[in-house]
DNA sequence: GTCTAATTCTTGACTGAGTCCAGAATTCAT
DNA sequence: ATGAATTCTGGACTCAGTCAAGAATTAGAC
């Protein structure tokens, strides 16, 4: 329902706007999109948007945790539904697909390193990389 | 010894130019340095390198596995002189500080998923993300 | 419903990191 | 020494993302 989104903008202190609506919609229906990707996928939805407008609100919406950002090597930014149960990505070398994997140890083993050198841990990234079964199929 | 890191090139089949050499050398002696920093760097070692020469040498040089590219997140990619010992980064999220940590399971533990959907994995890349002791203490 | 302050959006210029290309220079096997 | 292959130089260019100023929209107070 668009509704539980408009409450969830509401709740994190953020305003309502077709845009934000839009572009939370957008990634819920494009997993894994780029900024660009969800641009197109937000005009098809409203009409018209700015860059600006979908990259704030990006940022915004990922800094409550309404979405997540994942940044791979050698690719733009990418944007994801899925939050708080931290599952990994798996990544295409040559194609650049992209698909979730749930976490190898069950229960958010990594978030914990062997050494935290003084720092405050909020978050442990995991990509594994390698080649798809179309590209291997394909000798890339 | 210069030496060791010529026979290590020619063992891949590249090249032995100055400019590795000293790329090498500069990778050694600037851990996670950026690609920016070691023109810098290879500069002060034989004068003048092309922007280019650096790129793609390190790019061959990380295709072979003597250096390693790590691309944190809203960051240039970094290179570093550890290889082969599956070992991890912890980044601080206000000042990129950049510190090596050792694998949490001891031996490459995260190197294998839950469910690899069918893709050839050949890499895990586990970042750790936080807050380094300095920019806690100045509250940022 | 109206008003006002704060937030958000638009437009367009701009930066930073990295790639592409063609020709010149080096390396290295013979 | 010689020639083929690799590598380097320099400069234009692309792509992702940021900055800034003013216009528009939202939401809480009346």
């Amino acid at each position: 329902m668009e509704g539980d989104i408009a409450q969830k903008l509401r709740e994190n202190g953020l305003q309502v706007t077709a845009q934000r609506l839009a572009i939370m919609r957008a990634v819920a229906e494009h997993p894994h999109a780029t900024a660009d990707e969800l641009i197109d996928a937000v005009r098809a939805i409203i009409g018209t948007v700015s860059k600006q407008a979908v990259y704030s609100s990006l940022g915004a919406l990922a800094e409550k945790s309404l979405i997540r950002r994942i940044q791979p090597a050698g690719s733009p930014a990418r944007y994801e539904d899925r939050v708080g149960d931290n599952h990994h990505h798996l990544i295409c070398r040559s194609c650049g697909a992209t698909v979730d994997v749930d976490c190898v140890v069950g229960e958010a083993p990594c978030l914990t390193a062997s050494d935290d050198h003084g720092f405050d841990i909020d978050e442990a990234e995991i990509i594994f990389w390698g080649h798809c079964p179309d590209c291997r199929s394909v000798g890339a």
